[in-house]
RNA sequence: UGGGGUAUAGCCAAGUUGGUAAGGCAGCGGAUUUUGAUUCCGUCAUUCGUAGGUUCAAGUCCUGCUACCCCAG
């Protein structure tokens, strides 16, 4: 068995509180420890506020005071053919892409755990509140102990050979004890505002980022009773379930209540909306779902019971999981569902254990 | 060019016996958030079609004008 001082862990470092932290932890456990900065978007080409210099400034500051290495590593070609161009493709579909899911899986723990691998580490850290649990010959991905920042929903794609290799420090931890940790150290990142916003992208006025790459045709937005209620600039900058931005009010025969997308029509290039939160058009039954993975690499058949979020941040909903003899799987929802949308995960729980995923293909509303 | 009605923020829309402009939607700003959303909080009419008049005080009363709507021609 190897000591720890022997045990090499490079950490993925974003310049944030957590993965400061998730450096500092591994060094105090005695492991050789190597922060490794990745810049993945070339900021300066549309004169986004530059962000990463700042981040690695900060990257650099904190790896002093824990007294690491530090490097930089550039996989801005990956990250644009193997996440960006997705990215692309989805909205030209009409589809919602979460790309930080497929950043986790084609940079993060791929790309980049490749990297670290190449230079000797025996493990990849990240700041991710999640836990890596190990039983019965398998390893398990576990949800973060603090239930308001788990993360295992980005982390889904994950299996078994990433999380052999991978660290998660801060998923034993709250945001709270992060906080606490990097003020008691004095890392400057301590108070540092969590970053939002695509991965390495940033907070971005959504319609103007989108539109420096794809072309916007606007149309009509109508209700489901076939009413023009107005014109949109484009099917892609909106999402099921979408309030803000739609950009129509008033009018004396509606409710007054506000109005939302609800469905998409690429053919005629219109975009329906419904009024009121609690619509039922808003409302769907089930989905199915495709390109699924398990975190324990078998094989799933048949069908199971487990809960499943739509997306980040919700609280878990009961499900019943029927995998289809093409690969797919069809999930019904016990309680309909609000603004399930195409593109992006559906992501399966077992109590605290992350089973895996897979990406929303379309979704039912009987 | 007879009669009646209505004119309040981008859109709906309250506004009592005249007393110092509700609310909703949209917008904007912020909080929350490693996707896009959602949600939450805040903000948004020195001014009530317009010109005068009465009054200590008028969106509210009176008169003229304008616009639109309706009913009759």
């Amino acid at each position: 068995m190897k000591k720890n001082e022997d045990i090499k862990v490079v950490v993925g470092m974003s310049g944030g509180v957590d993965s400061s932290v998730a450096a500092l932890l591994l060094k105090n456990q005695g492991y050789e420890v190597v922060g490794v900065f990745m810049k993945n978007w070339d900021e300066e080409a549309l004169g986004g506020e530059c962000t990463a210099t700042e981040d690695f400034e900060d990257v650099r500051r904190v790896c002093g005071k824990v007294g690491i290495p530090y490097y930089t590593v550039n996989f801005e070609k990956e990250y644009w053919d193997n996440v960006f161009t997705y990215f692309l493709d989805e909205y030209k579909k009409g589809r919602t892409p979460n790309p930080d899911v497929m950043c986790n899986k084609e940079i993060k723990f791929n790309v980049f755990l490749k990297y670290a691998q190449s230079i000797g580490a025996d493990y990849l850290a990240t700041g991710h509140f999640a836990r890596i649990g190990y039983e019965n010959n398998e390893y398990q991905l576990l949800r973060g102990v603090d239930p308001n920042k788990d993360q295992t929903y980005f982390l889904n794609t994950l299996g078994q050979e990433q999380l052999s290799k991978a660290l998660f420090p801060v998923g034993e931890l709250t945001k709270k004890e992060i906080r606490e940790i990097a003020e008691e150290y004095g890392l400057i990142t301590a108070n540092k505002k969590d970053s939002t916003g695509i991965c390495f992208i940033g907070e971005r006025d959504f319609k103007e980022f989108l539109s420096n790459y794809l072309p916007a045709t606007p149309g009509k937005m109508r209700t489901i009773t076939g009413e023009v209620k107005g014109e949109h600039d484009g099917l892609m900058y909106y999402t099921l379930g979408q309030r803000k931005g739609l950009g129509i009010g008033g009018s004396g025969s509606g409710s007054g209540e506000p109005w939302f997308a609800a469905h998409k029509d690429l053919v005629h290039n219109t975009l329906y909306v419904v009024q009121g939160a609690e619509h039922p058009a808003l409302f769907s039954k089930g989905l199915y779902a495709s390109d699924l993975h398990w975190v324990s690499d078998k094989a799933v058949a048949g069908s199971f019971s487990c809960t499943a979020k739509f997306r980040y941040r919700q609280s878990d909903q009961k499900v019943k999981v029927e995998m289809l003899e093409n690969g797919n799987c069809k999930v019904v929802f016990d309680k309909r569902q609000k603004a399930v949308t195409p593109g992006q995960a559906v992501v399966f729980y077992d109590g605290e254990k992350c089973l895996g995923g897979g990406i929303i293909d379309e979704v039912f509303h009987y």
